[in-house]
DNA sequence: GCGTCACATCCGGAGATGCGGATATCATCA
DNA sequence: TGATGATATCCGCATCTCCGGATGTGACGC
């Protein structure tokens, strides 16, 4: 029973919709939000981007790979360094809407304990 | 070194940034998107659903109250019934932009192998 | 060529997440 | 009251995701 008789808000097809939730995955990790918050406007070296986040190197690297990958940022790369910006003015469009909704529901959403405030909490 | 020349993207808080991330995961769940299609536009009891998309009936009422708990969708009880729906416009309006987005770039996100195509991949 | 810098990738390990199936809760009806 | 229907919650398992740290790969300077 597909859904027929409305304009489709999913793909057609059941890859589709894993293609789409993969891409929501994307912006579901704090630590990629802010990287994209840093290189909205400017772009940044991996190594400006680790001393801004603090985590180590090989694990921003994954993230701006990850970013990259799923279309958010744009890399350059000059000689042995590669600078990641956004060159999407989606991007910002798409978080900001998100922002202004996850704000009027920001109480039951921190209440919400079906998904974990954080990946990975550090152990304790 | 906060991000202070421009129109902040994100919450001013770490706890903000990651209720945000926390509302995106809630979208990067296929089965989750497929749901909130399928309450777009009428609403539909738990078991409704459970017929839709065909997973447990235990699963799908987990899923269910996490969306709602988002935000996403509303409930409305009656007896023993619960019917759920989206109620803010604002839901069709996130999913179709990254829908956009998404179509796009569908070539790299596929490829895309940090963040796997699907959660929980069925064991082969 | 050799050491070094900048970045990418690999490696366990800890915690998160989705799943089915069992169980609990509560309204309804006989 | 007792059986049944509709939801919600819990449990154990498999998988995924994030992490730091180690290692690999080119580019640059000597």
């Amino acid at each position: 029973m597909p859904v027929s008789h409305v304009a489709p808000l999913l793909p057609a097809t059941p890859d589709g919709v894993d293609t789409m939730a993969k891409f929501f995955r994307a912006l579901g990790d704090p630590t990629r939000l802010r990287l994209l918050e840093f290189l909205l406007y400017e772009e940044h070296s991996v190594t400006e981007c680790v001393e801004y986040i603090g985590l180590s190197q090989g694990r921003i690297s994954t993230h701006l790979a990850c970013l990259a990958d799923c279309g958010y940022i744009q890399v350059r790369r000059t000689g042995r360094h590669a600078f990641y910006r956004v060159t999407d003015a989606r991007v910002a469009e798409l978080v900001t809407l998100a922002q202004a909704f996850a704000q009027d529901n920001c109480d039951a959403l921190a209440a919400c304990q079906r998904i974990s405030a954080t990946n990975h909490k550090e152990p304790a």
